[in-house]
RNA sequence: GUGGGUGUAGCUCAACAGGUCAGAGCACCGGGUUGUGGCCCCGGAGGCUGAGGGUUCGAGUCCCUUCACUCACCCCA
């Protein structure tokens, strides 16, 4: 029995990796453009964390997270999201002390433990941006700076919804409204909704039965039951977006999975992924930072799914591995010797070179150095160490010339233009 | 957790209704040039056809079990 990966959880061959990076890179320059700074917090958390901000009856603590007790039996949990652990650092570095410390980003792996499937795996991996900074005008930056990320990486297709969640306020009220309603026409439901009804009323508004759908359009809407701040708040996130030229979707019946989003959330949406339709989303968090015992300053924040995002780059040319320049071919124990020294010393001299370990024949060599994008060889043989010279050849024209081995090593980084 | 699809060489896939069916292309290695790449030609290596059991004279092909992958539901990035 060979041992494999565990199911959900993928390995990243060098490949694929180019494209990695180069989404990572383009990232990290238009973050830094908007101010946010990179923190990097643990994979790692005490499972309590989760529990109290993601919310102890979402689907995400109930039955995906990825928890066992350490040997000092504490229980702990591989995260699911990223968004505690950054207000949760930001608390425990007392970070709000400097003011100018409000935005951040962070990339890296997280679990959760649902069937995979095309854009859902059980390790995937986010790139996630939180400020913590209380106005519209910071909401509005935010899911600009979402879309300006897509909008470089050239993602098609995007479409931005936008949805405001209410406050402590005035969801109470709305809630007891919805639920009344329901209970109203919970006989006409399909059987996940009679289910969602008691637990999860507002993701009845998800649901893809269309008799529920159509039930859901005379349902009430919290739009509609916005208190006073609430409503302008939105408001004044709208008139920012629109400032910027940003194009959304007001969509009321969206809804996300975390319990911790208040007044505006968003969703990045596009129709190139399977079942799946957001790339990226996030919103607004008033009581989190007071829940996990911090100051009550409020955040804003989303998250871009990194195996979604590439699937939309798919085919798209994105990050070559960088060609080999020189290619060290050597016939010879002797030679061969002689060679292993010159790459080393050429490499630690920052040229990117590589050579063949097992003693093959040249013709396999300069197969190799061609594959690998070897725009010039160095031919040692015998012959030529009895001359004390190597030939270098050009690839691509096929020519080559004598060099003497005495300071090959500079007129090498010469022609490479690495003379300092 | 539930349902559908698929499992044949490293990769992508063939093999009519069970009977030379274990193959092709790419990749890899070697030769064509006693020491010279790409194109071309020739050759080679590589698979107990996911695993186990059953039906049959005979199973990659049919049946059962199991595992894996995949898509979808659920849920979410």
């Amino acid at each position: 029995m060979k041992i494999t990966a565990i199911k959900g959880i993928n390995d990243i061959l060098p490949d694929e990796v180019g494209k990695w990076q180069w989404v990572e890179s383009v990232a990290r320059r238009i973050f830094a453009n908007f101010g946010f700074r990179e923190i990097r917090i643990p994979i790692l958390e005490k499972t309590e964390l989760f529990a109290r901000s993601i919310g102890e009856s979402t689907d995400i603590v109930e039955k995906e997270m990825y928890t066992f007790p350490d040997r000092n039996r504490q229980l702990l949990t591989l995260r699911p999201e990223a968004t505690a652990s950054v207000v949760r650092a930001f608390v425990q570095h007392q970070l709000h002390l400097q003011p100018a410390m409000r935005k951040f980003y962070t990339i890296g792996p997280m679990f959760r433990h649902e069937r995979p499937q095309k854009g859902r795996y059980r390790q995937f991996h986010q790139i996630n941006v939180e400020a913590f900074i209380d106005d519209p005008m910071i909401d509005a930056e935010v899911i600009y700076l979402l879309l300006v990320f897509l909008q470089e990486l050239n993602i098609p297709d995007i479409d931005l919804h936008i949805n405001s969640m209410g406050c402590v306020d005035c969801r109470q009220p709305f809630r007891i409204a919805l639920s009344e309603y329901l209970a109203g026409v919970s006989e006409r439901l399909c059987q996940d909704c009679q289910r969602r009804r008691l637990t999860n009323p507002l993701r009845i508004f998800d649901c893809k039965v269309e008799s529920c759908r159509q039930l859901m359009r005379d349902a009430p809407v919290l739009l509609d039951h916005l208190c006073d701040d609430c409503r302008s708040n939105f408001a004044s996130v709208k008139g920012h977006l629109k400032s910027l030229g940003v194009i959304f979707t007001i969509n009321p019946h969206m809804v996300r999975g975390l319990d911790y989003y208040t007044r505006t959330t968003f969703e990045a949406l596009t129709p190139h992924l399977g079942a799946q339709n957001a790339v990226g989303g996030g919103g607004r968090y008033d009581g989190l930072m007071k829940i996990l015992g911090g100051p009550d300053l409020s955040g804003t924040g989303f998250a871009i799914g990194m195996e979604r995002l590439l699937l939309l780059l798919a085919g798209k040319a994105g990050g070559q591995q960088h060609p080999i320049r020189l290619f060290v071919a050597s016939l010879g124990a002797e030679a061969q010797s002689r060679g292993f020294q010159l790459v080393q010393e050429l490499r630690f001299r920052n040229l990117l070179v590589e050579m063949d370990y097992e003693s093959r024949s040249l013709k396999a060599q300069l197969r190799r150095a061609d594959k690998l994008g070897a725009t010039h060889v160095i031919i040692m043989g015998e012959n030529e160490l009895a001359k004390g010279v190597a030939l270098l050849r050009e690839m691509e024209v096929g020519s080559q010339e004598e060099v003497p081995l005495d300071g090959i090593v500079e007129k090498l980084l010469q022609k490479f233009d690495l003379v300092m």
